[in-house]
This record gives C-alpha cells, structure tokens and sequence, in this order.
DNA sequence: CAGATATGATACGGTACCGTTCGATAACTC
DNA sequence: GAGTTATCGAACGGTACCGTATCATATCTG
C-alpha cells in the first residue's frame, strides 16, 4: 500500500477513450465536490454526473477516496515564484495571489471536505500534507531570497514566517468568514515584516 | 424559520426522563461527531450509540442538522477573561488555552467537519459565525484595555489583531498539522505586537 | 480489415438510512 | 393510586449506494 499517486496527469496511454473518460470523470467528480463535499460525493453520483458507467469508473479507480484525491490534484495548479528583488512586493504578490485562489476556485472550496477527512482518513491526510508542502515552496523561496538580502533576520525560522503570513488569509476565509483584500495583504506584509526586524 | 436555538441548555423541562434522554443523545452525538465526522453522523447511528430508540430522538430534534448543532453547542464551554493588567501576559495566556483547546478537545475535533458543513449549510454557516463571534470576545476585551493603557496604537483595528494572532494556531491545527507549544505562542504575540508599534 | 480493448447498460444481493406510525411499558406528576 | 406523559421497539415503504458480474456495442491499434 505504498503512495500510489494513481497515475499522473501526463497520462502515457495512448488510448483517445481512456483518456477522454479519465478528464469526463474527474471533472465531474470536482464539480460534485465543490457542491456537496466529500462525503456526500458517491462513485455512483460520479457516473450520473459524468456519464461514465460506474463499472467503467471502477475500472480505473479503486475506491472512492482515491477518485477524489485524483480530481483535487487535477484542480490544483502550480504557482511560479515572483522575483522583483524586493521582499516586502514580492510577498504582497503571493499573498494577493493566495487571496485570489482562496476566493472562489474549486481548490479553496473543496478544501474544507479535504482538511475534514485528513482527520481520520490517513490517505487523504498523507496527500493534504504533500499538497501543503507543496503549496509554501514559492514563499519560502521569496523568503530565502529575503534572508539572504537582509531584509530578514537570519535566525527566523522562515516555515513560521509563512504560518504568520498565510494563516490570517485561510483563517479569515473559513473560520470567521471576511474578506480578504488587497489592503489586508499588504497590512499583513508590513506588520509581520516589522514585527520580525525587531530580532 | 427564525434561528431557534432548540431549547438551552438550562432546560426547564422538569421531567427528569426528557432531561436524561437530551442528555445521553447529546454526549452520543458529540462521541460520533469525534469518530464519524458531520456526514457521516446519522440519527440511527446516534440511536445505537446512545441507547435511546430513534422514535425518541424525532421527538426532541427536528432533523440531523439541528441536532449536530445541539451537541456541539454543548461541547463548547465559554472561557473567562485574564486580566492581570499586562497586555502581553494575557494574550500569552488566552493563546496558550486556545492552544489547548486546538490540541485534544471535542470542539477541534469536530470544528472541521463544521466549517465543511457551513459551506454548504446556511442553517450550520449561522450557527457557526455565531459561536466564532462569541469565542473571540474575551481576546477583544484583552486587546482594549490594552489599547485604553498604550500598548496597542489607537489607529489599529482590534479584530485585525484577533486575526493576526490566533490564525497561526489555526493554520498550524489544521493545514499545516504541525505543534503548537508554549514557546511559539509566546513568538507569536510578541512578534504581532512589536509589528503593530509602528503605526 | 481483424483482433484487441474500453465502454455502456443493466441487474444483482446487500447495507445503511430516512421519517413515520403504533401499541405496549415504564416513569413521572399531582 | 390514578392519570398523564415519555420511551421503547418493531415495522413500514422508500431512497441511495455499494462492489461485482455479464454481455453486447463501440472504438481504437496494428
């Protein structure tokens, strides 16, 4: 039972079929997330959704829980790292970013059913680990960066620096329900950045 | 279709079977909204666990929803104010018990499985900004009286400042599963507050 | 074109809930 | 103790899914 990422997106069967029935179904199974969550999301209602017969489904997934970690990957796109050589904009550009992703795409509204399941779905919180790593390389990077030009202290621990930076923003989103705007963004930068230069 | 609270908690209902009834379908629910999650707790489910037939809980609860509500409104216990006229050690002290309360309590546990449900939920999104507004409050009168004594600038937002400390616990809880201890809770509140002096 | 392969459609027995009804007990109140 | 009230337990028809199997059909590949 090693991490079986169940095939990546840059599929190597040729088959047109297989393909076109792996996209129809994983769209489906985003879009049923997005509406009901997960554990209201059935192989069943997959194959209504999609038009995929559920044998047909049960030919290239194994289980639910795996169906619906292949679509939330699907959904999730990579961020590139900005690099304008000034900390405090370069920061300001993720965070902004962030704020964007976490308003309305599929991601940020699939993400509560994904962090309540990693509660007792080991699977899914292997994979929702993998995906958060992920997700603070480019800010770390920026943050290197920043560290290095000075405008950090080097004995900052910098995976803290991003908790300060991103929590507020996924705190405001799905705990207290506010918005999130440019303004708060750039409040957020300024505050952390000063906070920390008292090191 | 007014938000009807279901009955509080200091029931006046004398008969000491209804409040014995509440009671062990109450302690159930919660137990099953640890294991299970929002979804995947039914009312047969909650008949099983708690021994109460499930004639009896139609009775008292209208539908799952409001009765999830029920037993996690009775697992959430209001936490007094510190006051001990420095700012800092009182907000050290509030973090550090939320810290707590994130740790190993009913009400983390199942907070997830909330926000999930209020996504989707208006009758559970309510309920849920409702008992968030009501948890910040003690926080908020740390913050003002810190204001009122200078340690806060006059110009900065208190609920911004709510923000700013409690989403790293959160964050850390919940997306990134990483400890919350003494020490980062201490970082966390001077880092915030020396941010915040530059106003 | 011929053979291989993927899909569609349907049916299967089985499980878990739903929300309601009803009569028999048990427990409380006055 | 008599009357009221709450609970139990079982049964109801109905819905939604599960995971598997079968076979005809459609679609690719060489």
């Amino acid at each position: 039972m090693t991490a079986q990422p169940t095939k990546t997106d840059t599929e190597i069967s040729g088959d047109p079929r297989i393909v076109a029935t792996r996209r129809r179904v994983l769209e489906a199974t985003a879009e049923l997330l997005v509406q009901r969550g997960f554990a209201n999301t059935s192989i069943e209602g997959v194959a209504a959704a999609s038009g995929v017969a559920k044998s047909t489904i049960y030919r290239h997934w194994p289980s639910r829980e795996q169906l619906c970690i292949d679509a939330y990957r699907s959904v999730v796109q990579p961020q590139e790292t900005p690099n304008t050589g000034v900390t405090r904009d370069d920061l300001v550009t993720l965070l902004t970013r962030l704020t964007a992703g976490l308003g309305n795409s599929p991601w940020a509204r699939i993400l509560p059913s994904l962090i309540d399941a990693a509660e007792r779905d080991g699977e899914v919180a292997a994979f929702h680990r993998e995906l958060t790593r992920h997700r603070r390389v480019p800010m770390r990077t920026v943050l290197e960066l920043g560290q290095q030009r000075g405008d950090i202290p080097v004995d900052v621990d910098l995976d803290y620096v991003i908790d300060l930076l991103s929590a507020p923003l996924f705190y405001r989103r799905f705990i207290y329900h506010a918005d999130n705007d440019r303004k708060l963004v750039e409040q957020i930068v300024d505050d952390v950045l000063a906070g920390l230069s008292r090191h």
